[in-house]
DNA sequence: TATTGTTATACTCTATAACTATA
DNA sequence: TATAGTTATAGAGTATAACAATA
């Protein structure tokens, strides 16, 4: 087992106070020693899926989007026609709860569910003009938000990391 | 603007999924076009931590732990007496949240709180024997799903993986 | 006044069973 | 009988406000 390196934590000390009687030593705050977390790649890849999609969340909230939703609408887009259970099959999410999202995008006029000819039992998913427009827009602030990943990664590195994640 | 000209979102199409293999000749089952998606980190990103954290649970299902358990134990383990916050702030846990988590460990007596003689507000915590047992098993068992990780991406695919990750 | 642990609460996400209408 | 969409529901996970004890 390879030792771990101590902590050699560099800490700031807080800025100086207007007249505090603050001057006892207080005992460094010393970061955390993350054991065999760091070379744990569920518990990394965990932590850097929350980050990118916190930058995510920011960006989409003034669309009134969640990542799924987004995900939702561009699988619509590519794939006109289809129903709940293949879009929703198709991002992992359950049928049941694939239901509240069409509901809400129907409501907000962004999709719509068409009867099918074939089978009445199925919907035929479409996205509206609206929903084209909006998504339309999604796609710019998605290049905005892509383009802050690829700063972190690099070019190639982004393209490494895609190609190493598809593996998984 | 160096190498990128135009839109730096130019995404290749999806991949077809391995689909099932059928061979009745009705409707043809046509695997869903996921458009941009596939190009999208934090979608792949997404995607990938869930395929990883559903074997991680499998595997420490007959141990009763979640992923967020086991950080939480390896946590305490690497860094005995430190406070709930901490060890919370640590992982990312919201200090109201930690509390529950620290119910089940002391009533399953993998962890105790003991009282800070220095800051009686505080909680020092610590593993129990049993705690560390169970850690030690835990282990065994992050070995061998960590090796089924690294089965898929290889040894320098995984070292790769985790600098990338990183630096998200 | 600020902080730790705590309670309460609410909101999202996810998972499963069962119903209906079609096939 | 089986399937698509739906309803209801329960369980995680996550987020914030507020309170008591302590600093």
């Amino acid at each position: 087992m390879p030792g771990r390196s101590k902590a050699t934590t560099k800490l700031r000390r807080a800025q100086a106070e207007p007249a505090a009687p603050d001057d006892v030593d207080e005992a460094p705050p010393a970061a955390l020693d993350m054991g065999p977390l760091s070379g744990l790649v569920g518990y990394v890849l965990r932590r850097a899926q929350l980050s990118v999609f916190d930058d995510f969340i920011k960006c989409f909230a003034p669309l009134g989007l969640r990542p799924a939703q987004f995900s939702a609408l561009v699988l619509i887009d590519a794939n006109p026609g289809r129903s709940q259970r293949e879009i929703a099959a198709a991002l992992g999410i359950q049928r049941p709860n694939f239901v509240a999202m069409m509901d809400q995008f129907e409501r907000r006029g962004l999709a719509r569910r068409l009867r099918s000819d074939t089978d009445r039992r199925t919907h035929a998913l479409v996205l509206t003009d609206d929903g084209k427009r909006l998504l339309g827009e999604a796609e710019t602030v998605v290049a905005v938000h892509e383009a802050r990943v690829t700063a972190r990664l690099g070019a190639k590195g982004r393209d490494a990391l895609l190609n190493l994640l598809a593996r998984l």
